[in-house]
DNA sequence: CAGTGGTCTAGACCACAAT
DNA sequence: TTGTGGTCTAGACCACTGT
């Protein structure tokens, strides 16, 4: 049963994405009466919208009113959305292959120690994958794993989606992450393997990845195809800070 | 007066950052007893920690408790959290000039009309910037911005803050963004201005700013050196989506 | 079972905007 | 003055965790 909040959430966002609010000059109706229509309590309703707030639909106005905000335009690349953790199998609708480079065990250096939360010395799963986008290279991938957090990681696995396996088979939850996101000149690897020139850059994601326990299980570098692939994102200035 | 939940969220971030909780195995005290201690209800007490976790900070288990999540670790470049809305000058401490490439008016074409909300052939400012840290190039802005909205931008405006006029002579409120972030190779400007070589690459950043009645006043793309920014992000899986 | 965080309420008071 | 959103409360019930 999803909470009262959330299914106010999505039809309010249903609503704005149809169009609802344009006759009305963009303005939604009052807290109050959108209360009494999904019979809540304010503070329900102020938790559907602050939802909207932060996903860039609306703005509120004290002493006014809530306003719907034009969106942002998405160009034809393949558009990330910041939040987004779910790896891109479950990100991207096209046809996705991977085709793994290398897969090793190696032993914890100082940094994966740290990123990872290990021991210098511990055995770190190693994982290099190129991964396709119809058929055309799009990522190369550089993957560190706990090897205790996520056992059991083989070739038929890393063919298909990481995530899933996390997910559905090893029923472990992902929780959050840190990024870093920069960009980068083009080595040899990702000449060879995207497929670009010398003057063509890549970008880079830099990622830890953690489970709801608060585990770090993944530490990666994803290099990308800087003509098919950006990040999107929506910040809102937050009132009182 | 600082809303409740906002002292209670500082007052708390500190000590974290502080290393209070690391005794107790980096949990925090219950959200009852935290009450108690800051006099508030639970749903403030509530609100302060869901900053918290938004932020990274801390993580909460239902049935468990909630814990203190290990920090990202920032690089030695300048590195911009994704949600900054402040501009170059309010986001890095450095010794920060810019040099007034253009500025001039321009008529909105489609694209301009379409960002910016307004019709084609309306007047735009065009201003075209290199802005240096330790009067080393570092970022190549190009931004179009409606005179309506911002009006009176001079040489003198151009050659500080621009955020800071607005939000300080003009006394307008920002309040979001949409983003766009993306690798490119350098153009011959970028390679002139940013003394990048033919093979260098810069990070694009596309922007729409809007004021805090919904108004887009800003449509921006900042060229960055690559070997000098990065974008970081913190992104968590919200409970029932 | 007891203890935790997640949701929800009904009502209060405040600050801000328009009239 | 009226109406809006922002904050805050005191208490309720639920779902999940570990004993």
């Amino acid at each position: 049963m999803e909470p009262k909040y959330v299914q106010i959430y999505k039809e309010i966002k249903h609503r704005i994405l149809s169009g609802c609010y344009h006759d009305n000059n963009q303005q939604l109706p009052t807290e109050t009466s959108l209360c009494d229509e999904f019979s809540c309590s304010r503070m329900t309703m102020k938790k559907a919208l602050d939802y909207l707030v932060s996903e860039g639909y609306i703005y509120r106005k004290k002493g006014k009113g809530s306003f719907v905000l034009p969106k942002g335009n998405i160009t034809s690349k393949i558009s990330i959305h910041e939040n987004n953790l779910l790896g891109l199998s479950k990100s991207y609708e096209g046809n996705i292959s991977s085709k793994v480079i290398k897969f090793e065990f190696i032993f914890a250096d100082e940094l994966l120690a740290e990123k990872l939360d290990l021991k210098i010395g511990d055995p770190v799963y190693h994982i290099f994958r190129l991964r396709l986008v119809d058929k055309k290279p799009f990522v190369l991938e550089r993957t560190y794993m706990n090897p205790i957090v996520i056992p059991g990681i083989n070739q038929d696995v890393l063919n298909n989606s990481l995530y899933n396996y996390i997910e559905n088979t090893l029923n472990l939850k992902i929780a959050g992450s840190f990024r870093i996101t920069r960009a980068d000149c083009s080595n040899e690897s990702d000449q060879k393997y995207l497929e670009l020139t010398e003057k063509e850059p890549v970008l880079e994601v830099e990622q830890i990845a953690y489970l709801d326990n608060g585990v770090p299980f993944e530490y990666s570098f994803a290099r990308h195809r800087y003509d098919c692939f950006e990040f999107y994102s929506h910040s809102i200035r937050r009132n009182p800070f």
